[in-house]
DNA sequence: AATATTAGGTTTATAAAATAAACAAGTTTA
DNA sequence: TAAACTTGTTTATTTTATAAACCTAATATT
């Protein structure tokens, strides 16, 4: 039997925010936003179910007077991460 | 930008039959079942779209009385497939 | 100084998808 | 012959993803 996906990494859009954010220390919204090619709403939605299922941190200030929302992976995201490139790699081949 | 990951593929459903088809000349309904866990419904229904899209062909017969469904990949399905495991691995680091 | 525009998001509504439940048509078994 | 099983399909429900509309404050324009 195949091994299931992580539904929540098996998102086109929270697979690519998690990836983007391996390697690097944290990250802007607008960073995202550009490196995804997503909308501001989607994105929106799919940081906060990040969010809340542990996998990312979000840290929200000011910059320049205008709202600034900063992301950056947890140790939970890197080892959910881990575990779905292993089990989708099956998949693969 | 990270690129977009062909919809029909991104399916964990969808990914296990056509993984399953690959490297098999065919494959039959509840062999498909067994192995990917499925319900009968949802196999049913996933593999009528990768019908639709082209990616397998379908076969219906009878064996012993019984209705009979013998899947196989499709030269298209084989593309696809391929294009699917570069483009997501981009995101797989 | 009022008005329009931009920045940076969030919330709500809609469309699409996955899944499960119910159904169908026939076969085998008790 | 009635009950249970086989091999699926169809329909209904729940989840998701996406887009559209909205919000608050800041800046630019006339």
């Amino acid at each position: 039997m195949l091994e299931p996906l992580d539904p929540i990494l098996h998102s086109q859009l929270r697979l690519a925010i998690v990836s983007l954010l391996i390697g690097v220390e944290k990250a802007e919204f607008n960073y995202l936003l550009e490196k995804t090619g997503s909308t501001r709403g989607n994105l929106s939605v799919q940081i906060t179910k990040l969010r809340e299922a542990g996998y990312i941190d979000v840290v929200k200030s000011f910059r320049n007077n205008y709202p600034l929302t900063q992301c950056s992976i947890t140790r939970q995201g890197i080892e959910a991460f881990e575990k779905y490139v292993k089990a989708i790699t099956t998949y693969l081949k």
